[in-house]
DNA sequence: GACTAATATAGCCATATTCTAATATATGGC
DNA sequence: GCCATATATTAGAATATGGCTATATTAGTC
């Protein structure tokens, strides 16, 4: 029991969590901590082809994880909410800490190494 | 520039992302914040199928998401680390800031009415 | 060693992801 | 209206995912 986490919620929560893991979608939603970013920007800095690019950014603002202002023929995409913003924080934390030492994970360990 | 994300990370937390990205998965989460659970609990809980519950359990072990302690047959699994913990955390502190109106999200909120 | 309970695994099928290559759309300038 | 640039969309193939049913494994008991 002591369920915290609402059906409706966990529905969307994780929608979410599935948006942002893969690691094209999560590279550039690092790459958005910068601001706005148009699609081009994000393609070359991310050294990524046109359509995967758009296509990664079209998932994602049709899961309300991005969202764009246009001007002219160009896109800027950013980030949509809080909520994606703090599970990015919270990954970032979390690097930090692991890198750092303050927390000893064996198991995150053997996936940092993996591949 | 301004990655803040290591490319190694980046992969491990995409993986993380994903495997929390399943309502099933989010839920036996969610569970799991009551402490250890053995694999019938979490299936006769959850109203889930036992191969379902299995085979997400083992998924998740395969991530290292959840470890567990074997006790004669029975399994019982708990959350692994402290980084899986934290987002979770996070999702939950989150889901307090949209119910409570601390946050207005109108692209959240289409995701929290949606089907 | 047979029996039972708890869990894991295998095989199969339907569906979803993700990439590539090619094409379409839209905007602004001329 | 035509052209160039920026982005979106489509179609198709390869692979991954997720669930179901059935079966296998393992540990404990007698």
């Amino acid at each position: 029991m002591n369920e915290e986490l609402s059906v409706q919620f966990i529905k969307s929560a994780s929608l979410v969590l599935r948006a942002l893991g893969h690691p094209v979608r999560l590279k550039i939603i690092d790459y958005l901590q910068d601001g706005k970013k148009s699609v081009g920007e994000i393609q070359r800095t991310l050294n990524l082809s046109q359509p995967v690019t758009s296509q990664h950014l079209r998932y994602m603002y049709s899961k309300g994880i991005v969202d764009y202002l246009q001007s002219g023929t160009t896109y800027h995409y950013f980030i949509a909410n809080e909520f994606i913003q703090k599970i990015y924080d919270c990954v970032i934390d979390s690097q930090q800490k692991i890198q750092s030492g303050e927390w000893e994970m064996e198991s995150m360990r053997s996936m940092l190494m993996e591949d």
